[in-house]
DNA sequence: TTGCAACTACGAACCGCTTCGTATATATTT
DNA sequence: AAATATATACGAAGCGGTTCGTAGTTGCAA
């Protein structure tokens, strides 16, 4: 799969958010939080290459075009984090869990449910 | 700080493992393994660009210059990774890691590594 | 001491991504 | 029907990062 660049995965987060959308719409969603609003064409420009790359399905039977996810969020995000662990961490996962649970402290509710995927692992891990 | 590119971090790497080296150290260690070499005076232009940006220090006492790392490995790992996981899950670290959990069987020795940080964690939050 | 090897410095080309202006078409409003 | 608003399409500029050729310098060997 093609990864998405920064951009293309903020226009993805929010396809996923909110399901299909027209460029105006997401348009909107990507300024609201946003100091420096990005122009319309930009982002049209920008889903435009992704209906290229295959990362967006678009409906064109309106005038104006709708938009929805074509890659999954998870599938997406673990490729990411794949790349990201190789280049960061030298390739291990755990070295990276260990970062991002040594890093300021979590919740309780964050600990909780951390360790009941933990048991499910070992749970799986000794049923084979 | 200023975050390093993947090309900088990959030169990070080199230095981190290996303690201060030379331009021509550093270039064979990246084009050990890889299949299309990168070529010596690539490494220089970035090494020097990083010295500029106050990543690495240089010792210039020789005619061979000698480069060493000027921030921790821990610090920018941490760094890098709170900009992923605000691009890539939201801000969510617990998401991260139930995803880089999820993602394919971590071994026993990993899963017993986290179960024991979690429990210093829950020790330190109980104890304030 | 002459020539070869290794080093730094630097400019410029290149590449992918981003940004936007502008042209053009199509609705909508007056 | 004319004016206005809203779409898409597209070229081109801008930008950060990467890559490398080449010039100039310094050490070393024949």
């Amino acid at each position: 799969m093609q990864a998405p660049t920064e951009s293309e995965l903020a226009i993805l987060q929010v396809l996923w958010d909110e399901g299909p959308l027209t460029v105006r719409r997401v348009n909107e969603r990507l300024n609201d939080d946003a100091e420096r609003p990005i122009g319309y064409t930009t982002t049209l420009k920008i889903m435009q290459l992704m209906a290229d790359k295959g990362l967006v399905n678009r409906d064109v039977s309106n005038r104006s075009h709708v938009y929805a996810a074509a890659v999954a969020q998870e599938r997406t995000q673990k490729n990411l984090l794949r790349r990201f662990v190789d280049k960061t961490f030298g390739g291990s996962r755990t070295q990276l869990v260990l970062r991002a649970l040594g890093e300021s402290n979590p919740s309780a509710e964050e600990l909780q449910a951390i360790k009941q995927l933990i048991e499910q692992l070992e749970k799986a891990k000794r049923n084979g």
